[in-house]
RNA sequence: GCCCUAGUAGCUCAGAGGAAGAGCAACAGCCUCCUAAGCUGUAGGUCACAGGUUCGAAUCCUGUCUAGGGCGCCA
């Protein structure tokens, strides 16, 4: 247990002991003690809503519970100076400090580990995001699922749980016979031949390039053999290509996955039947029209969905069912599921087979990432898959740098529109958000070089007594609840929690940087404590980027 | 028509029962000194609207309006 975390226990439990010795309540009546950081410090370190929770048991006003817990509370147990009654019955905490020195031999010992807990149990949990079809580059909205997607899996893999990231390859819908045809389409054509895009064909520039290099390689040879066997080279060829391509671009991105399950897979295994046989015996299918229908209603969905065609071909929602199986038979516990917004209809369907498959509802969590509309100078700039004229992830990397793009992604709610400000992000100057915590950054390690050079090394051993002016202790304060906050995020899956934190701590660095001198050949002992508050700082600022792939630069 | 998401400062957004917040933009200051991509201060609000629950609602419930998305035996 962290510092911060100590600290709140110890006060919460001289609460709970102050409301008994005070006669209000008594063990079950006790209501959950609530202890927020106020935002104003005139409200002091910590404040609780006790009082107003009381008042209903108690049956006395608010403020008269407040008046009386505050003179029961035992101060020198938790380290409280003075407390304050305000507004309709808040208690005020204002605490003695100290105890918050502490917190830098903790973060000094824990280094690139500090703000890393065991609060998942080493639980098994699967995130499944990206799985783009292979047909086309990655555009905007994957590049959002991307980022967002990677600083969930680190957030709770530091957060104690054990995440295995997974890209599902749709390699195996009528998606990839189309990707072959127009294949074909642009092979034809590069070699001066009639040829025809497919319906709902992909235009983009990769496809064309693919049709070039083919020509280019193999002349004519594909055009006399037989067409089926035509087709399943460009399949492969196709396929092929563009997942070379996804890796490569997510690799540079920084997102990494630790399986590439294959849906193709799932038939070659006879997993897609046997999800179906399975169904089938439970009672959770029937038959009309000719098809075979799934009773997603039972389990809320809005309508049954057909798993099998009346021609006898599967839906999409058949392999998708048995994925899922496939996941709870490795033995995860816990499913995330990375979608675009496009797909948020598809939720109670999919909830509706994990119950169906004999699993708990909640088992499965699907995170919508919403829609990006990209702007430059102020105008909307709209984009078209159908076309090939949209953004890339290549384009975002190259135009914006991967620090700022994974902050910008990262920085808001993930199911929440996003208007992404190329020229904002793009800019090189204040403001832009991604430079405040790397500049923080950059400062201290520029701090602690230029100690160095001054003769003052840096001393592991120094006291660090001396510390204590308000900024100082502010400082602390915030790098006392890095590790709170990871938690908070993996509990929420929301990694802006972490860029918001970031922002914060920057902001107690900087304003600290302005007030107190840190590198001071006049007083050694104190710039020697401060170098140890200013490396801690830096410890949780890197540790906080590490978690949404943002580097932490020395310099800038 | 039904469902999902959103509506909070001029702009972009946090906050999800407890005291209205940040960044940018605006205005006024701060470098003979460790990185001014920084700091300090000022100004800026009917939390879309109307009801309800609660000691207390931006937050929960109901309805309305606005914007975007989804509602295939497509993937």
């Amino acid at each position: 247990m962290n510092i911060a975390e100590q600290m709140k226990n110890t006060l919460k439990t001289e609460i709970i002991k102050a409301v008994e010795k005070a006669g209000l309540a008594s063990g079950e009546e006790i209501p959950e003690v609530v202890l927020e950081t106020p935002k104003d410090k005139a409200h002091g370190d910590f404040a609780t809503n006790m009082a107003m929770k009381l008042a209903k048991i108690a049956k006395k006003p608010p403020r008269q519970i407040a008046e009386n817990l505050a003179a029961q509370i035992d101060k020198d147990a938790a380290s409280i100076k003075t407390i304050d009654i305000a507004g309709p019955g808040f208690i005020n905490f204002f605490l003695d400090n100290s105890y918050l020195k502490d917190i830098i031999p903790a973060v000094l010992q824990e280094r690139e580990e500090y703000g890393w807990t065991n609060h998942g149990n080493g639980k098994k949990v699967q995130v499944e995001f990206v799985s783009a079809n292979p047909t086309g580059d990655l555009h905007l909205g994957h590049a959002r699922g991307a980022a967002v997607g990677d600083s969930i899996c680190n957030i709770l893999a530091k957060a104690g749980y054990d995440v295995s990231r997974e890209y599902y390859i749709n390699d195996a819908g009528n998606q990839i016979n189309n990707l072959a045809y127009s294949i074909e389409a642009r092979y034809l054509e590069a070699l001066g031949m009639e040829s025809k895009m497919p319906e709902g064909g992909y235009q983009g520039a990769d496809v064309k390039g693919f049709g070039e290099d083919l020509a280019k390689e193999h002349g004519d040879k594909y055009i006399s053999i037989d067409e089926a066997e035509r087709l399943a080279f460009f399949r492969e060829y196709g396929l092929k290509r563009e997942m070379e391509k996804l890796k490569e671009a997510l690799q540079e991105f920084r997102v990494e996955f630790d399986v590439w399950f294959s849906e193709t897979s799932l038939y070659e295994s006879g997993k897609v039947q046997a999800a179906l046989e399975f169904l089938k015996e439970k009672g959770e299918t029937y038959e009309e029209g000719g098809a075979v229908w799934f009773r997603s209603t039972e389990y809320g969905d809005d309508k049954d969905r057909v798993l099998v065609k009346n021609d006898g071909s599967f839906t999409y929602l058949l392999p998708d069912i048995s994925y899922h199986n496939n996941k709870f038979e490795r033995g995860f516990e816990q499913l995330i599921n990375v979608w675009g917004a496009d797909h948020h209809g598809y939720i109670p369907r999919m909830r509706a087979a994990v119950q169906a498959l004999g699993y708990d509802k909640d088992q499965l969590a699907v995170e919508i990432i919403q829609m990006v509309n990209l702007y430059e100078n102020g105008e909307r700039i709209k984009m078209s898959k159908r076309t090939g004229k949209a953004v890339t992830l290549k384009d975002l990397m190259e135009e914006v740098g991967i620090d700022a793009t994974r902050y910008f992604f990262a920085m808001r709610s993930p199911d929440t529109h996003l208007d992404f400000d190329l020229s904002l992000a793009k800019s090189e100057s204040n403001e832009n958000p991604v430079y405040y915590s790397q500049y923080a950054h950059a400062r201290i390690s520029s701090i602690l070089r230029s100690a160095e050079q001054k003769g003052i090394p840096y001393n592991p051993e120094a006291e660090i007594e001396e510390i204590g002016t308000e900024k100082e202790m502010e400082l602390l304060k915030k790098i006392g609840e890095f590790p709170e906050t990871v938690v908070f995020a993996a509990e929420k899956r929301a990694p802006h929690r972490i860029t918001n934190y970031l922002h914060e701590l920057a902001s107690a660095f900087h304003s600290f940087y302005n007030a107190n001198r840190v590198v001071d050949p006049e007083n050694v002992p104190l710039s020697q404590a401060r170098m140890k508050l200013a490396a801690s700082a830096q410890y949780a600022l890197k540790n906080g980027m590490t978690l949404i792939g943002v580097h932490a630069p020395e310099e800038m």
